[in-house]
DNA sequence: GCGACAG
DNA sequence: ATCTTGTCGC
């Protein structure tokens, strides 16, 4: 799997072959809960300075919400910022950031869509399969589907649950891996704090990886 | 051909 | 994602 990734960062996989690749790991992710406990939960998120990709994966407990630890990663990205191959622009990133934690999590929250795509295979099951973790996708904006009430559908399928905490802040759930929708909806809502509108892991690395960028773009500055 | 389009 | 001041609104 590691070595699939790093093929497709280095000579920008043609985007025909890309999506082949979608298409058959999209088979491979499970939409059922498949873990005994979510205790701690990881929430990755990369920033963009030029080619810089900033990326931060912080490790929150479930229930409190507290810090346990963060990392921070920075790696050149060549790859352009294409709707659908996503994956190949942040996935890099969001993985070397994820290493660099000490312990291991329960769950992990990604700042994308996961079966919400038009392969059924965004960041958010890439990731997940990759690591075999189960995995959450979180989308600010819609990137295909047709909105049905709380629902979004592809193809007749509900493949995420819309939150909208705060009117006109609405995010997107799908799946990524080894969890169900309901599951999903349920653990995301519990983690946005009051007066939020993101699940606390991404509200967190967000800051965390914008930081990292602005003060690595502040040092270059000098 | 035109519009839509996660980050 | 990122470039960016003041400004409109709760």
């Amino acid at each position: 799997m590691e070595k699939l990734v790093s093929e497709m960062a280095q000579n920008g996989t043609e985007c025909a072959k890309t999506k082949k690749i979608q298409e058959f790991l999209s088979s491979k992710v499970i939409t059922t809960d498949h873990f005994k406990k979510a205790q701690i939960v990881c929430g990755v998120d990369v920033s963009y300075v030029d080619q810089c990709a900033f990326a931060a994966a912080i490790t929150l407990d479930v229930k409190s919400l507290q810090i346990i630890e963060h990392s921070i990663s920075t790696t050149r990205v060549t790859t352009p910022y294409m709707p659908g191959l996503l994956m190949l622009r942040e996935s890099r990133a969001a993985l070397s950031a994820i290493d660099g934690l000490r312990e291991d999590f329960d769950l992990l929250m990604v700042d994308a869509n996961g079966r919400l795509h038009p392969r059924k295979f965004g960041l958010a099951c890439f990731l997940g399969v990759a690591l075999d973790k189960p995995t959450i996708g979180i989308a600010k904006g819609l990137l295909c589907g047709q909105v049905e009430g709380v629902c979004v559908k592809l193809e007749g399928e509900k493949l995420a649950h819309i939150i909208e905490k705060r009117k006109g802040k609405r995010i997107f759930v799908s799946i990524g891996n080894k969890i169900s929708l309901k599951t999903a909806t349920s653990l995301a809502e519990s983690m946005i704090k009051d007066h939020e509108w993101l699940p606390e892991p991404l509200r967190l690395a967000d800051r965390f990886s914008r930081q990292a960028a602005s003060t690595n773009q502040n040092s270059n500055k000098k």
